[in-house]
RNA sequence: GCAGGAAUGGCGAAACGGUAAACGCACUCGGCUUAGAAUCGAGAGACUGGGAGUUCGAAUCUCUCUUCCUGUACCA
């Protein structure tokens, strides 16, 4: 019996029906994700997004859209699903934003959640919000402090590879002294005995057991960044700028608070064999940390005469090397030129060379050092280095290829096995001994450790690398000048920034040394100030802060004025955490509900939920966010307070959705009219003509596309290239003197230069031109009137290009419009159906009819003109091998994370089921289920349309039966060597020589082989015939 | 320089070593329409970046070259 559900009802009304569900799922808690389940638990994460001010583009919930099938087609395969998110809401642009208007960020960035909030729900993703965490919100960043303070009270042990509480090494202190303490520590640390520690004073006691915290304030050399007024982390640096802002970067030395992440380098390492990541990302986590395994060596400076005098202590180069092997090969040494011993060790003679270069170096910024990697430069010291096992006298180099910050700062030169030290050497002249057997070293250094053997090196003569790198160790050890060493790359992260807009450190200073508050006191709350500025004494923002002292008695903040160490009142630490603090946590915090302000997660929801299972987001993380978050699981792993080592068990990187950018030219006019050859005899009125004309339009006059080519100039030219107007830009001179017919000769004094400018995509049609009135009046223009627009064939055409998108681009497309235009559904469908996920991939508004023309389809097989098309029909074979197939395509692609073929094979299932006028229940409901993870509005619609009273979201996901496939005959494809000539239909379960029978008989092949005799026939049962000859 | 990845119609793409381009956009033609951005139907289009090898058979495996993307960079 079709059941009547009248006219207005049947139109595919996709904003009615996905306002409904949201709706229906935020009322009902439909996503809530229990912490007391029978079901096994699922937990899905997306890397949760800063809140900025220009809200979400097309680029931005691919992943999310992702993650979303996956946590809805876990719950339909029975999971107990944790699917939440949150914000990372502390950050610089806000701060940035703070400064310009004076708005507080806090209330710039909770607008900017509602709107990211909004954009969110309106696509139908199935998080659990009450879950929801701000890395802002006090509530949560008391923890973020709280972790910090675990952090300051622990060390790192290197006999149990594993970080302990600081008492233990306190402990070992009072007992033994620091002999026998093998910590990850400062390099600077001086013996002492248990006797020595216990007269220590307090002081003392606390400076020497800040060398071995895991978070530690001492004075290092860091990034600092003028422009954004911070210090920056390595991987906050961009080819020597701020990855924010590009802004310039120069070294500078100030006290910090930093992370010893570098205790953790062997087990960052180790770990990532035990997590399911892409090997990309391995890959640059690896290179990041950097472990280069070799040993360390000690060279004796040879004392000179002038020195020898004033300095009787011996003075010693460390060096680390890879290349132990070939310490015979070394003839030089050669120091970084900020490098301690540089000014201890010249002799009177080089003193004012070396002095020149140091200075000139040290003038030198990160940037021009690392741009100019071919110039080879250095000075000689004038001192001498013993060989620790010829004794000979080596001289001692500076040079600026070596880093200071890597290593020791030094290196032992082999110019015969290492490139660098070769062209140093040829540079300047020094001797390259060839310790390698028969090795040609005359054009370019071996640095090869395969197939050779090492000569005219005494002991190792003849040994391989592997055996000499032993051997020589082991020599070295014997005479107590190096030994085995394993370096990593892996620096130290700061952890401080000078700004206002992050956690505050949970410090005050007593006698200069940092203090924790009571962790019972926390959180320690951002005080208000009335600028976000830097004070002009250069202290941070938070210098301005009236209220920013704590007073130890009543354990509260108090004026900064009332500061007095008799009253125990003590100034607060005014630098804040970085980026990176909030969020290196937070997935931990999700699995907490209702007991947040006991524990950042109660020991229950930590065992449960254990840690993420599926974790999705950019690639631009892997040396930040998932290098930092893996330091800190392990860390409060071996705390014991999580259960877990590792925070995201399997992670998928999805790829960009690039913009498409819409690009003219602007002409930036040039007088050459004195330039010009002397044919040209322009009179003064020319002349005045000119540069009245150039003032006029400079920057006035933009150029249709074609108009900004000419033979042979290149895509970079464009940019920057001046042009004769006269001999290279013959087109646009007619242009000019079209517009311009009183320029006459004069137009040969000017000449131009061709810039860039974004045009807004949203003006540009789909055949390049531009909406001209638009263009005029789009903001970009607004300070600039009387633009004129050099046209061809009566229109305007501007160049296209896929790029990332940014506001800056003019080439954001909002979901926004799109929910509004298409539905939420056929975004999701589409943001998938562009291709695999991990891919890069650009945005075309105009592909969104197919998947939207698919949901019609789909809404008309169930639903007729004015009646449900759905029934109890039996289901017929076609139908049964339709939907089976779908099954199973399906699951294989979610669980292999091929969303985009799923959606696919929707269309086909679709496709069929409608050619076969399938009205079978058993077979349309099904069906729902598996579109449901991707559209799941239109699923939950049409499910209740079939008379369900409960959400989609839970239903059982169908079961594949492969009986439905079987065939009993096969179209084999009849190949003559390798290539398909027809097809031919035989049964499944001929034999083989069967197969070969028919396939002989039938005339076409008779016809294909022309008398023939085949060589040889090869059947693949259920594949192919293949015949050769 | 080093590491990783990619290259298939006009575009996005699909293809356990077995009928290359499914699916969709765009395009052409036609039906329905006053008209159509609506809808239905039909159609055209490619030897998988170049070269070599393994194989009965290669987009797929191996080698090599080219181009592009990403990461990283004087790391001793």
């Amino acid at each position: 019996m079709p059941l009547l559900l009248g006219k207005q009802n049947m139109r595919y009304d996709f904003n009615q029906i996905e306002k409904k569900w949201q709706d229906y799922w935020a009322k009902n808690e439909t996503f809530k994700a229990s912490n007391t389940s029978d079901q096994p638990k699922y937990y899905v994460l997306d890397m949760f997004p800063y809140p900025s001010g220009a809200g979400l583009h097309v680029g931005h919930p691919l992943g999310y859209i992702a993650s979303d099938i996956y946590a809805r087609y876990k719950r339909h395969k029975g999971f107990n699903v944790l699917h939440p998110q949150g914000y990372d809401s502390f950050g610089l642009p806000a701060e940035q934003y703070a400064i310009q208007t004076g708005q507080h960020p806090a209330v710039t960035t909770e607008a900017n959640i509602k709107t990211y909030r909004r954009q969110l729900d309106q696509i139908g993703f199935s998080f659990d919000w009450s879950r929801e965490v701000r890395t802002s919100d006090p509530k949560y960043y008391k923890w973020t402090q709280w972790i910090f303070i675990q952090l300051f009270e622990s060390w790192y042990n290197n006999e149990t590879h594993k970080a302990e509480h600081i008492d233990t090494l306190v402990g070992m202190f009072k007992a033994e002294g620091n002999t026998k303490v093998n910590a990850a520590c400062d390099d600077d640390i001086d013996v002492f005995t248990a006797e020595d520690w216990n007269k220590f004073s307090d002081v003392e006691k606390q400076k020497i057991l800040l060398k071995y915290r895991l978070t530690y304030l001492a004075e290092t050399e860091v990034n600092w960044c003028p422009a954004l007024g911070t210090v920056l982390a390595n991987d906050e640096i961009v080819n020597g700028v701020s990855e924010r802002g590009g802004h310039p970067v120069v070294r500078k030395k100030m006290t910090q608070w930093s992370m010893r992440i570098s205790a953790y380098a062997e087990r960052l390492l180790q770990g990532l064999d035990t997590i399911d990541w892409t090997d990309a990302l391995k890959d640059i986590q690896k290179n990041w940390i950097g472990k280069s395994v070799g040993a360390s060596v000690s060279f004796n400076v040879i004392a000179s005469e002038a020195k020898q005098s004033a300095n009787s202590e011996k003075q010693v180069i460390d060096v680390f090397t890879t290349r132990p092997d070939t310490i015979f090969g070394v003839s030089f040494m050669t120091l970084a030129p900020e490098h301690e011993l540089v000014s201890q060790i010249t002799t009177e003679a080089q003193k004012a060379d070396v002095e020149a270069y140091v200075e000139a170096t040290s003038k030198r910024s990160e940037r021009d050092r690392m741009a100019d990697v071919k110039t080879i430069s250095g000075v000689f010291t004038g001192a001498y280095a013993e060989h620790p096992f010829t004794k000979e006298p080596i001289p001692i180099w500076i040079g600026d290829y070596v880093l200071a910050s890597y290593g020791t700062g030094a290196v032992m030169a082999v110019p015969c096995g290492d490139q660098r030290d070769y062209d140093f050497a040829k540079h300047f002249d020094i001797p390259i001994p060839n310790i390698f057997e028969g090795v040609d070293i005359s054009e370019e250094a071996f640095a090869s450790k395969d197939n050779v053997k090492i000569a005219n090196s005494d002991f190792l003569n003849g040994l391989n690398y592997k055996k000499a790198t032993k051997r020589a160790i082991y020599e070295l050890e014997q005479i107590g000048q190096g030994e085995g060493k394993t370096n990593y790359r892996l620096r130290d992260a700061v952890f401080s920034r000078q700004r206002y807009w992050g956690e505050p450190f949970p410090v005050y200073y007593v006698n200069g040394m940092p203090q924790m508050i009571n962790a019972k006191h926390l959180p320690l709350t951002l005080p208000e100030v009335e600028k976000y500025l830097p004070t002009e004494e250069g202290e941070p923002p938070l210098g301005r802060a009236d209220v920013w002292a704590w007073d130890t008695k009543i354990n509260t903040v108090c004026h900064s004025e009332l500061v007095s160490e008799s009253n125990g009142i003590y100034p607060l630490e005014l630098n804040t955490m970085p980026g990176w603090a909030g969020s290196s946590w937070y997935f931990f915090r999700y699995m907490e509900d209702a007991m947040r302000d006991e524990a950042f997660a109660t020991e229950d929801a930590l065992k449960y939920w254990e840690n993420v299972d599926l974790y999705i987001g950019g690639s631009e993380h892997a040396t930040g966010h998932l290098l930092y978050s893996r330091f800190w699981v392990k860390f409060l792993y071996d705390r014991g307070y999580v259960g877990v080592d590792e925070p995201f068990k399997k992670l998928i990187n999805q790829g960009m959705i690039l913009g498409t950018s819409a690009i003219t030219y602007r002409l930036n006019l040039i007088d050459i009219s004195s330039n010009c050859p002397k044919s040209h005899d322009f009179t003064d009125e020319d002349l005045n003509q000119i540069e009245e004309f150039v003032q006029k339009y400079d920057l006035k006059i933009y150029i249709s596309k074609d108009l900004s080519e000419r033979g042979g100039i290149s895509q970079n030219n464009r940019n920057e290239g001046v042009l004769s107007v006269e001999k290279e830009y013959l087109k646009l001179k007619k242009h000019l003197l079209i517009h311009f017919p009183e320029l006459g000769k004069i137009v040969d004094g000017i000449s131009v230069k061709t810039q860039e400018i974004y045009v807004d995509i949203n003006i540009v049609e789909l055949d390049y031109t531009v909406d001209i009135e638009k263009f005029l009046t789009h903001p970009i223009n607004n300070s600039n009137t009387g633009l004129i627009l050099f046209k061809e064939a009566g229109v305007f055409e501007v160049r296209m290009r896929q790029e990332k998108m940014s506001k800056s681009k003019y080439n954001v497309v909002n979901p926004d419009d799109i929910v509004e235009q298409y539905g939420a559904d056929s975004l999701r469908l589409y943001e998938m159906f562009l291709g695999p996920l991990e891919q890069y991939k650009p945005w075309n508004t105009a592909g969104i009819t197919g998947v939207h023309g698919f949901l019609k389809k789909l809404w008309k097989l169930y639903l007729g003109q004015d009646s449900l098309n759905v029934n109890d029909t039996e289901p017929t074979k076609d139908n049964l091998k339709t939907l089976h197939k779908t099954i199973k395509k399906v699951q294989e692609d979610i669980e292999n994370f091929s969303f985009n073929t799923s959606v696919s094979t929707f269309m086909i299932a679709v496709n069929e089921l409608t050619a076969q006028k399938c009205t079978s229940k058993e077979i349309l409901e099904p069906l729902l289920v598996l579109i449901s993870p991707y559209a799941p509005h239109i699923a939950e619609e049409l499910w209740e349309k079939l008379g369900h009273a409960t959400s989609i979201s839970t239903a059982a996901f169908p079961k594949f039966e492969e009986k439905h496939l079987v065939e009993s005959s096969k179209n084999y494809p009849i190949s003559f060597n390798g290539k398909m000539r027809f097809t031919m239909e035989l049964p499944l379960d001929l034999s083989k020589d069967d197969i070969e029978a028919a396939v002989m008989a039938n005339e076409k092949t008779l016809e294909q082989l022309q008398g023939r005799t085949p060589k040889k026939v090869i059947v693949v049962p259920g594949k192919i015939v293949n015949i050769v000859g």
